[in-house]
DNA sequence: GCTCAGTCGAAAT
DNA sequence: TCGACTGAGC
């Protein structure tokens, strides 16, 4: 899943910061990963259907740390699934189905330890639990949104729109939806590693020098991605070479079918051409929500000459019209079958309101939110918090939700950087591609470089040229 | 040096 | 929801 081996190749341009940096700031937040992170410490409960708060509190006290630093939490869940990741999704199920089933007769053969291991194996996100979350942080203020689809591209788009200054995540995707900032691996102090999009032609051991949008999202795709695996013996580090070299995906595919090393045939690099073409629509167009006009937008617009001229976007998933979107992209209905959730607190979110209700005994949990005292906090050498228990407090008493309530269109002080509009940066434009020769830069030199193939003379050009929409280099360098 | 499939891990005791 | 690591194999 995501981008093998992408987070390790750029590591050498990521920045270990504090998320306190992003103070003042609108940071969106990649929810079910702290939410499974969450279950695996009461994976049998979850499994036997016994309600547990410990999954909403891992999350709140990880909103509290943020809310400490004075970070403004946005967070995001995962809606429907694509037709194109309906296999795989079916394969996780149908595992945690089988460990479910395992963990249980270990749980009945009295073996408890073993049994929790199978327990952990089988967690999984159900969107119920995702609600109860969401009640919870309707409660406490915090602004989230369901995605129409992956997580992934709404996360992008926040950031790329300006209405966050960065996101938060462990998902390698986040690159190839070009978010501007993602802060990876952030620990329970705060402390993690901030990838900037600007700050890869810095990158050490995979070189983006002069590499558009497009050509980042070229490599991805052809490393090997959630809508495309990868072709046999080519990775992140062949793509990579391949696109430095060649730039563009009809190029790169004219080599291959030359380059003896492989043994692609026409046939192949035909069908990839196709499906390559539909990734990289998937992650250019992909539904998003607007918090601002509270309607379904494509991550990057999708120009007037495709849409409708070329039938089949099926593979974007259904576009939800806006009175659907607004019910389920602000958590008022579930994602899958859009049906309203009823406005009962579930069990789980009870639960946690029970519990946070006995920590904040004797205290007006507003003033311990508003008046916390920040010597609680102490900051040591790697910018450490050792504590910020004080802080966890939420509010009893949540303002009264009216059924769709507006969007929280204030907006920080503090604008993100917006290093390109997204219309103008990101859609290539249908240029024809220039000859497939092999592009050389001093900054090259030292770069291994095969000969140009010039073997097998077969023109497959007109078969790519489908692909020259969506795919052609002809956008801005970051530089 | 690169790819790839398999295993382990995420929490927190 | 995901990544890191390892060792085999080219
Ligand atoms: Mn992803």
């Amino acid at each position: 899943m995501g981008i093998q081996g992408l987070l390790q190749a750029l590591k050498s341009s990521g920045q270990p910061i504090n998320v306190s940096e992003y103070k003042n700031q609108k940071v969106a937040i990649d929810t079910y990963g702290w939410l499974h992170k969450g279950c695996i410490q009461c994976a049998a409960e979850l499994a036997q259907g016994i309600p547990t708060a410990k999954y909403i509190q891992f999350v709140m006290h990880r909103v509290n740390l943020l809310r400490h630093f004075k970070v403004i939490p946005v967070m995001v869940f995962d809606g429907g699934f694509l037709p194109m990741k309906k296999e795989t999704e079916e394969e996780r199920r149908r595992n945690r189905e089988h460990n479910v089933q395992k963990a249980m007769e270990l749980l009945r053969s009295g073996n408890r330890s073993q049994a929790e291991d199978f327990f952990q194996r089988a967690v999984d996100v159900t969107p119920l639990m995702a609600h109860s979350l969401m009640q919870t942080l309707r409660e406490e203020g915090v602004e989230f949104f369901v995605a129409p689809y992956e997580a992934d591209a709404q996360l992008a788009y926040l950031a790329r729109t300006g209405y966050v200054s960065a996101v938060i995540s462990e998902d390698s995707d986040l690159i190839a939806y070009q978010s501007p900032r993602v802060l990876y691996k952030m620990d329970k102090f705060g402390n993690g590693l901030e990838i900037q999009m600007v700050r890869l032609p810095m990158n050490k051991d995979l070189n983006f020098n002069h590499f558009t949008p497009t050509m980042i999202l070229t490599t991805c795709i052809m490393a090997g991605c959630d809508y495309l695996p990868g072709l046999p013996g080519i990775a992140l580090k062949t793509a990579h070479r391949l696109v430095k070299q060649y730039r563009s995906i009809e190029c790169i595919l004219q080599i291959l079918l030359a380059e003896s090393k492989y043994s692609f045939t026409p046939q192949d690099l035909v069908a990839y051409a196709s499906k390559f073409q539909q990734a990289m629509r998937t992650f250019h167009h992909h539904y998003v929500y607007d918090p601002t006009t509270r309607t379904i937008q494509n991550l990057t617009p999708c120009p007037d000459t495709e849409g409708h001229v070329e039938g089949d976007w099926d593979f974007l998933g259904h576009r939800m019209d806006t009175a659907t979107a607004r019910s389920v992209c602000e958590g008022y209905a579930n994602p899958y079958t859009y049906e309203l959730y009823s406005t009962e607190p579930t069990a789980d979110a009870r639960l946690y309101r029970s519990h946070s209700g006995r920590r904040l005994s004797g205290q007006d949990p507003r003033e311990s939110v508003a008046a916390a005292p920040l010597n609680s906090v102490e900051l040591m050498g790697q910018r450490k918090v050792t504590s910020f228990f004080s802080l966890a407090a939420p509010p009893a008493v949540a303002p009264a939700a009216p059924a769709l309530p507006q969007s929280q269109a204030t907006r920080a002080e503090f604008k993100a950087p917006r290093p390109k509009s997204p219309e103008a940066g990101d859609l290539a434009l249908a240029t024809a591609p220039g000859p497939c020769g092999a592009k050389r830069l001093i900054s090259d030199a030292a770069d291994a470089e095969p000969a140009p193939a010039k073997r097998k003379r077969v023109r497959l050009s007109r078969y790519f040229a489908v692909l020259q929409d969506d795919t052609s280099p002809g956008n801005a360098e970051f530089d």
